[in-house]
DNA sequence: TATGAATGAGGGTTCATTCAT
DNA sequence: TATGAATGAACCCTCATTCAT
């Protein structure tokens, strides 16, 4: 198993049971919805793999929205405490970018199963009536992270002004979010490689001293000459 | 609903019947997994988006597997046939790139519940023990041929040698499959603008005249200086 | 396959097509119950074996029921037209019995899924209501002949008079209907020992010389001494 | 209803519920397939039978598969339990096999269902493919025991060496096989009667005194002569 | 005479949830 | 705090039957 690191920041007090019984059933569900997928899932699978019953997780967290909903928070919660300071600690736009993609998949790497699983959980978790149910909240919203950070970094000619930042930011997150399903293919997959190229790949696409404008005439435009 | 459009070469002859009452099926499951995603898309629901029982799926598809099966196959099949030619017309590596980006995003702005529902079942649908189902024969092999046509023109000199074809071919598959969920939040999203954009974006970063090796230190590199 | 040889006796004139279908669903019908298992012979799987539509078969037969019913009526008589002669050849009461055991078995031998198929029928096939379908018509039927022919014996003195002949002929009856599905899981069984044996078997507890009454106490008699 | 008595030994302790849900699942399980036969005998009639539901059977024995395997398993350590003492209290071979015969039968007379029941699932289960499931577990292995037996008292010469022990023995369970079935057309079948008659019957067959080989010329070999 | 198409009931199973203890 | 028990809905699938052609 991987998740074996306590995933939660305990709280002070009384409650220390509970909160252990709360971190083992997050890394249990983790771990289940990573190697199972989100389909898969079931409390009961989940209860299994963490050596107590169905009930106890209904008792901790109120049903099964409530878990997944407190897993991705967890979960997100931890990804940022990891990458913000060593995006914090690039002082140039090019730096932040390398380092946003780089940090990202170094926690990808260390944690491995929490990434799968939420990938998953983004992907797949939908409300009864089909409504998915995480996508403001995580997908987009680091997407806009992203997005803010292109743009401000246009603004001060770091970056070239041509790309739309929108459009820049969910290919980066894209590329990103692909990894782990990638990964669950392939174990073998160089991580520290794949980060490496992706972090150029961005830089070369949001470095300065593009022309304005379209780079090239479009396939339609020319088709349409 | 979306999928007016007869998704199906039909048969010529006696079968014509059939022929129909297999591409409104076909239709109806298209709908309803962009609708609701993959999870959600039960027989039932399905029947009733077609306007018939699951029993006439059953009977048509032999079981949910045989008709998620034809449908992969049959929008695959839809979706090169739109793309090849617009990809073999164009004589340079980047003429070629473009085009395969473009016209991709043209046919998903044109068959968008298509996409929208295969995308879904590559990255949901799973056989019983967790393990994906339409990974290698979808997924995989864009990605693959793909990764072809970058390492050709690599070899040409018309793209820059010192990116990863693979994780190129990724990253631009990752960008253009999380257009479909991000239509399904965003309906106004200008996918023109979006295929034009990634266009760009992508023809920077495979560009020649880059030197050799790393373009800059990674942030972790650095970090140990 | 094996029951090649036609199954029915052919009607005369403009029929010849229909009997020639019917025959052909019977057969297909006896190979599948005999190789699947009433249970799992359903209509579509013995249309399948037939090389036809489930609707031949209820087109020519009405319904399932009456098919197995045909089914029935058939085996029987190709039976009884093979043993009856063989019975009747044979003067004295142990002759007869001899050779109502042994052309039994030899007509298993000869129509093995015949037999298989019929024995599953008359164990399996139930009403709606749970209630036996073919226990009168079949099961009771060839006991009570059997009985008769025991109970004429023992009038001649030809048979010890001391055993009870329903019973002898339920164990008879039980002893050769044991041997199709023996054989389903022994196919390399003997027929012809087992059927000299068999025949050795209730030669000797039918055949007189012994003293009137209870040949031995019972193991509960004794007890209560 | 049958089957009052409660079926299960109960295990001490906590699972007191739990035991006595499943004993009642069990004995309603017992009477459904003793009265509707086994391929009538679903999840919900079972239920119904026991005035629950699906889910609780599902429940405590994880499927259908499961529920018959205990049953029989139940069945058989009961039928076992009761007829081996009865067998060992007997010193000769005569006896053993007269109890072995009576005590079968008296067993099936006070337990009815659970007879019909097991007879019912020997003859009928199958599996998906028409392999049937409990050929070799239940009714090859007492088949085997009698065998034994027999060959055994055979070797000490209280019974006839010219008969084959196979074929006697499978005579002498299908007799006794036979019996429940009987019972479920004529409830007013007399079963120590029947067990007495049964007994005489396999007696006269085994008692040596017989000369070796042949007893009678078959009808077959006399044909040929 | 034969077929393809459709139906509707029922099969076993999974699952999130509720409840009493 | 924790557990076992029970529920009820939904799932996919099989099947005998009906019907139009």
């Amino acid at each position: 198993m991987w998740s074996k690191n306590n995933p939660i920041g305990q709280q002070p007090g009384r409650t220390f049971t509970k909160t252990a019984r709360r971190a083992q059933i997050l890394a249990a569900a983790i771990d289940t919805i990573a190697e199972l997928g989100y389909g898969q899932a079931s409390l009961a699978r989940i209860a299994e793999t963490a050596g107590t019953s169905k009930g106890v997780i209904v008792y901790h967290f109120g049903g099964k929205d409530e878990l997944i909903r407190e897993l991705v928070a967890e979960v997100v919660a931890r990804g940022v405490a990891y990458m913000e300071p060593r995006i914090d600690a690039e002082p140039t736009g090019a730096g932040k970018l390398r380092a946003y993609i780089e940090s990202n998949l170094a926690f990808m790497r260390d944690n491995r199963n929490h990434m799968v699983a939420i990938v998953e959980i983004v992907l797949n978790a939908r409300a009864a009536d089909g409504g998915r149910l995480y996508d403001f909240a995580v997908q987009d919203e680091g997407v806009a992270a992203l997005q803010q950070l292109l743009a401000y970094f246009q603004g001060t000619g770091e970056f070239r002004a041509s790309f739309d930042p929108h459009v820049m930011a969910m290919a980066i997150r894209a590329a990103i979010n692909a990894v782990p399903a990638q990964l669950a293919r392939d174990s073998a997959l160089d991580i520290g490689h794949h980060a490496h190229e992706l972090a150029d790949l961005f830089h070369v696409a949001t470095r300065p001293g593009e022309p304005q404008g379209a780079i090239h005439p479009s396939a339609t435009d020319r088709r349409s000459e």
